[in-house]
DNA sequence: TAGGTATTCAATCAAATGATGGAGTAAAAA
DNA sequence: TTTTTACTCCATCATTTGATTGAATACCTA
C-alpha cells in the first residue's frame, strides 16, 4: 500500500516524480502564488490537464512537494546524527555544518521552500506543514539541550532554529548574496561554512563549557554569561 | 522637489501614504504575486483605479514599498549607531539587539519584505533592491570588521549578514515559531533578544580578543581558530 | 486479438487579476 | 462666478490562471 508520493518517489523517471521535481524547484524560487501549474507543466513539457491528471489541483501538488522535502530533510538529518554521534559538541558542529550545508547547495530548493513556509503566507490554505518541531526536537536532544527531544524547553528549540535558519539562509539567499560578494559558487559555499562556524561553535562550546563547570577547562567572559541569563525567566529551565 | 515617496510620507493622512503603508503589510504577508491590487484597495477602503491613481502599476507602488522600507531602515540603523557609539563591542551588540529588535517587532513587515526579496524571485522585473550592500558595509564599519565601510571583506560582510538574517528570520517568523513556542508576544520578544545574544555576542567578543592580542586576557579554544582560518584563502583578509 | 485500463493532450470554461476610460464631484485658482 | 485642477469611482477590457471534458493513443490483460 503505497502513498502517491512514496509511489512518486520509487521511480524518478515517471511522469509522476518528473513534476513533483519541477514543482518543488518552481515552487521554492517563485513560491506559492508566483509559480502557475502552466509554468511547471511547460518546463516538464506536458499539457496542464496532465498534470492535473496526476496530482490533482495546485495545493495538492504543493503539499505534496511539501511532504517530499520534509522526507529528504529527516532523512539527511538522520544520516547527519549518525556521522556524528560520540563525537565532542564542538567535532559534531564542525561536522554537521559541514555535510548539511553540502547537502542544502545540492538541494536549495529545500532551503527556499522551508524558509518561504516560514516567512510568507499563502492565500489558500495549506494542510500540511514542516515538522519544525519534531526536527528541532531531535536536533536539540542530539545537541545535549534537550533531555527529551519530544519535550524541548523553548529557549533550547530557538537555539536549534537559529541554527537552522542561519543555514537555511545563506543557501536561499545565495542568488542575492553571491554577485554582491563577487565569488563563485565554491568559494561561496566555503565562506557560508566558515562564516556558520565562526558564528556558531563559540556560543554552544561556552555554553557547554558552563554548564558542565570543570569538565570543560575553558574559562569564560564572565559579562556573556550575564547577558544571557538576563531575560531567562519566562522560559522553561535549559539543561537542568 | 519632492519625489511622491516623500510626499506621501509628508503626510500620512493622505490617500497616497495610506495606500503605501497597507501596500507595504500586505506585499510583507503574502509576497509580490500573492498580493493583487484588489486586496490593497478593499483594505485601504477604495476602488482600485484610485490605487492606480496614485501609484501607476503594480511594479511601481511595489518599488515604493521597497524604497520606503530602505528609507526607515537606514534611519533606524543610524539611530542605533549613535546611541552605541563608543561602547565596546559586546555592549555595542547588546544594545544594537535590544534596540534593532524592538524596531523590527513594531514594523514586522520590514523583515517580510526584506526577507522575501533575499529568498524569492518575482516574474516581474523589479527595478529597484533593498541596500543590503550599504548597510552591511556600515555596519562592518561600525563593529570595526572593516576599515571602509566602501569596501569591506566578504568575510565582514557574511558576519554582518548572519547579525542581520538572524535578526529578521525570528521577525519575520513571529507567526510560524511563536505559536510552536507556545509563548505570548512579550515573552517571545524576551526569548528572541535572548537567543540571539547567545549566539551572536561570544563568536564577535573572541574575535575582538584574538585579533587585540594581550588586549584582552580571555583565552580562546584553539581548535575554533583552526577551524575558521581553515577555508580563508579565497577570500581577503579581515581587519589587518 | 478483443476489451479494458492508464495516460496524454487539444479545446474550452469560469474566475481572478492588472489595468484603463470617462463620468462625476469637490476644492482651489482665476 | 467661472474655470481649472485634483481626486474618486463605476463600468469595462484583455490577459492570466486554475481547472475540466472528451477524444485520441498507448499499454496491458485475458
Amino acid at each position: 500500500m503505497k502513498s502517491p508520493l512514496e509511489k512518486a518517489r520509487k521511480n524518478p523517471e515517471s511522469m509522476k516524480a518528473r513534476i513533483l521535481a519541477v514543482a518543488r524547484r518552481l515552487f521554492g524560487e517563485y513560491g506559492f502564488h508566483g509559480t502557475t501549474t502552466r509554468m511547471i507543466a511547460k518546463e516538464v513539457g506536458i499539457d496542464i490537464s496532465t498534470l492535473h491528471y496526476h496530482w490533482g489541483d495546485k495545493n495538492d501538488l504543493y503539499e505534496a512537494v511539501v511532504m517530499d522535502v520534509n522526507n529528504d530533510l529527516g532523512r539527511e538529518l538522520l544520516k547527519v546524527e549518525k556521522v556524528v554521534h560520540g563525537s565532542s559538541l564542538e567535532e559534531r558542529l564542525n561536522v554537521s555544518i559541514d555535510q548539511m550545508m553540502d547537502y542544502l547547495f545540492d538541494h536549495p530548493e529545500i532551503s527556499n521552500l522551508v524558509l518561504l513556509r516560514y516567512f510568507s503566507k499563502t492565500r489558500n490554505e495549506i494542510d500540511v506543514d514542516f515538522k519544525v518541531p519534531e526536527f528541532s526536537g531531535d536536533i536539540a536532544r542530539a545537541m545535549g539541550l534537550a533531555k527529551d527531544a519530544k519535550n524541548p524547553s523553548p529557549r533550547a528549540m530557538m537555539k536549534v532554529m537559529s541554527i537552522m535558519n542561519g543555514m537555511h539562509s545563506f543557501v536561499s539567499g545565495e542568488n542575492f548574496f553571491r554577485p554582491m560578494l563577487n565569488l563563485d559558487r565554491k568559494n561561496y559555499i566555503r565562506a557560508v561554512k566558515e562564516t556558520l562556524k565562526f558564528i556558531l561553535i563559540p556560543a554552544f562550546v561556552l555554553q557547554e563549557a558552563k554548564t558542565k563547570k570543570g569538565a570543560v577547562p575553558g574559562p569564560l567572559p564572565p559579562k556573556i554569561n550575564k547577558a544571557t541569563k538576563q531575560n531567562a525567566r519566562p522560559v522553561k529551565q535549559d539543561n537542568p
